[in-house]
DNA sequence: TAGATTGTTAATCGATTAACAATC
DNA sequence: TAGATTGTTAATCGATTAACAATC
């Protein structure tokens, strides 16, 4: 049963509040406004109140937000607080990179296992990590509950890997292949296009260079 | 010299398109309707045909738009017909993962040196190119007249670096740093934080597994 | 109690979709 | 010419901001 939807913007919000949050934290502050927090933030406190709000009354009147306290909700709303076993598929640098950041562990994500196709690789240990081969994927999948896979495979065996990772019941894919996957609904992809940011961030580069060479 | 403000949900977009024509143009389509590309790609041709009018008139009534011209003109737009000289800023394995990264020289984007704080990595090479240390930065950054900063160094070094590099020029930062960085207004910063985006992820998983447990 | 600040409703702004006249 | 499809205006939808009563 679905509750009221809530939209894409704010969700992706979340994770931005939760790291602000966690840095007061560090700096010993015990409560915030959602007014202080927007400057911050260079949000509108308005923004903050309203997106809070979505998820329950986390404030009080006259206090503000207890910073501990909503850094523990919002952490359980993105279900940083359940354990989230994850492989990644593809051994290259970037899954490689991936396989060593640390942060990961600290927040529910524990790598099981990593698995590529070329068999020079296997056996190879990342990070303490047994690289496996991908015929060995559909009996771990079940005997470790993973749920998240990291797709980090070049766009052409991105797909294929897509699929038997769907046929064996995988629940989210965090994809870097620069293709747009073909899964059933209820699968969650996450996509991680790093060459169209790098785009994006070219279009403002020539942007400003047009606006400028214009007199 | 502003022309009409474009919005970021736009340019956004742009990449994707440029993808998808990209792959139309290897499976040797020379035209395509709105309509036809709208169920490609899963938006409203209503939508794609405002984003591109945003930029002129590419398209003909009673015929579409020719494949490759379009193609070619976005990526004019996205600036992707010009070089930009790059560094990247840590060498760790992230950094070298990014380095590694073929597609982007093919775009434009030429790697031109690399660059971190640990002296032993000194010297060592990572694609043919040598690491530098910090020290050479301000000599290099116009010698080279790089663009773009890559940032891959630990959050706590980004903030300093992004300074640096501010100080000597640089004109946009693709930043992997968990943080946001302070930079003058006319420094564009394009944002890839990883861990933002499995907490997304996170948070969809974790959604759907509530709604199915509530009967 | 008085002051501060939330939670929430209403107003505004912007982005998406629909519709259709222009035109190839 | 007739049919197809764009470019563009108008309508709708959704997200952000402003305002303020509720309340700690």
């Amino acid at each position: 049963m679905e509750e009221k939807e809530i939209s894409k913007a704010v969700i992706k919000r979340l994770p931005r509040y939760y790291r602000y949050l966690g840095e007061l934290i560090e700096e010993g502050v015990e409560r915030i406004s959602s007014n202080d927090l927007s400057k911050k933030m260079k949000v509108t406190a308005s923004q903050i109140r309203q997106d809070l709000n979505n998820f329950g009354g986390f404030g009080q009147q006259g206090y503000g937000y207890n910073v501990k306290y909503l850094y523990t909700e919002i952490g359980k709303i993105l279900g940083l607080d359940i354990l989230h076993p994850m492989i990644i598929l593809g051994a290259g640098n970037l899954g490689q990179a991936l396989a060593n950041y640390v942060d990961f562990e600290k927040r529910g994500f524990e790598l099981v296992g990593i698995f590529d196709i070329n068999p020079v690789l296997e056996g190879m240990g990342v990070r303490g990590i047994e690289i496996k081969m991908i015929s060995d994927l559909p009996f771990f999948l079940k005997e470790k509950k993973v749920e998240i896979a990291v797709l980090t495979l070049p766009k052409n065996r991105a797909a294929d890997m897509a699929e038997i990772l769907v046929k064996n019941g995988i629940k989210a894919i965090w994809n870097f292949a620069h293709i747009d996957l073909d899964v059933p609904e209820d699968v969650i992809v996450e996509n991680v296009h790093l060459s169209e940011s790098l785009m994006t961030l070219s279009y403002n580069l020539s942007k400003y260079t047009r606006d400028h060479k214009e007199k």
